[in-house]
DNA sequence: CTGACTTTGTGCGCGCGTTCACAAGCGCGT
DNA sequence: ACGCGCTTGTGAACGCGCGCACAAAGTCAG
């Protein structure tokens, strides 16, 4: 027997590799675990979690059962042993290191975004190329020159593009550059990245112009 | 033959369903076109199209084969017809109303997303509860008080939430009573509308997070 | 201790979406 | 007029994800 089989006997049944999928839902249950936490509850049926999630039961046990966290049958999952379960598998724990580029309205929002998410993910540092704004103090934290940016990047961090279009396959570029291999974009553009970064994006408009169709199809029907 | 027969053999190969995996990417397409017919492009070939929208160039056929749109074998699609295509279908061309709810820091970075979509969605109106916002200018608009909410929607309007989650239900109730059907959500709440509203839902961290689960996958390979 | 009830975990079938690969079609040069 | 090369449009196969429905497993009352 190997090491590695091991380790797999040691937890039993946790997948190698979660579906992209149930890692997008996770976050989800994470939240509506946190708020039964603060309500006290103890124990949660798949059923009611679910429907505090907005998905199908089946799915968030199945999910559930992806990350080997076992609920007890006839009781439910216990709220705070799946908080912290969900926490690890996501990275949470192990505070990591957010980067924000650009401060308009947009990045300010992200900035003042409560706590971003629920208790484990803040951003650090913000950076902006306007030097009128460095030195300004916004949700707590101080804007750098976007210049300092290798002072404040370390192994793991995550960057986060808020520029305007314009602006952002440069910074993109610079993020890498300073060794950010995860980045999230919020700028309206595609950027072009070395395949080993993760890149992500938020599109705020996308998604309205998607209502739009479906609002749209209503009217002709 | 009946009427929509007719209907059916006068636009030839138009979908009556199109998926909405392609509803989700004409947004990028366009995004795309729009950049290319400022640069005076005449024709765009799929494959040149795909790669700048950051997609499979066989897909991107595909996606646009079910809109019936015909590009000429051998040369590409037409810039100007395609555009015109894709914004007619996403009802664009008829601008519709959007309210947007709430000004805080994202509502204004919402108000302030230079024309929002690419030429043809704008918001129309902005409401917060906070009465002390009342009358404030906002990237030319006036902030009006969430009460004035049945004078600004009309017959097709779109509902932007951005206020804190705590008030989301409240104001998405609101929204559903004033006939609104269509509902963008940017609070991290579960919210619970009619069957028959469109509900859609961007959440800033959740993204975040998936991030972090890559990253903290990357550390311990 | 036993039996009934509750809830988890999952096998299976189905449908959607993606991708490859190629046939059909169009323009252009000669 | 004609063939050559380029590009579109699509048939077919594959894989993923969803949700039903049920068996396994644990709890609790008596």
């Amino acid at each position: 027997m190997t090491t590695s089989e091991l380790a797999e006997s040691r937890t039993p049944r946790r997948r190698e590799v979660i579906p992209e999928a149930t890692v997008a839902r996770l976050p989800l249950y994470l939240r509506a675990l946190h708020a039964l936490a603060d309500d006290g509850t103890q124990t949660v049926s798949s059923e009611a979690l679910a429907e505090a999630s907005g998905v199908n039961s089946a799915k968030l046990r199945k999910d559930l059962s992806q990350l080997g966290s076992y609920g007890t049958r006839g009781v439910g999952y216990d709220v705070t042993h799946l908080i912290s379960q969900i926490s690890r598998e996501l990275g949470l724990s192990r505070r990591c290191s957010v980067v924000l580029v650009g401060v308009g309205n947009l990045g300010r929002a992200l900035a003042g975004y409560g706590g971003f998410a629920n208790r484990g993910l803040a951003i650090d540092a913000l950076l902006d190329a306007d030097r009128a704004l460095t030195g300004e103090q916004i949700a707590g934290m101080t804007v750098r020159h976007i210049d300092d940016l290798a002072q404040v990047v370390v192994p793991g961090s995550i960057g986060v593009i808020a520029t305007p279009a314009s602006a952002a396959q440069e910074v993109c570029d610079l993020l890498v550059g300073a060794g950010v291999t995860s980045i999230l974009n919020f700028a309206p553009t595609v950027l072009n990245v070395p395949a080993d970064v993760d890149l992500r994006k938020v599109d705020l408009s996308i998604e309205l112009q998607i209502l739009s169709f479906h609002e749209h199809r209503k009217s002709l029907a």
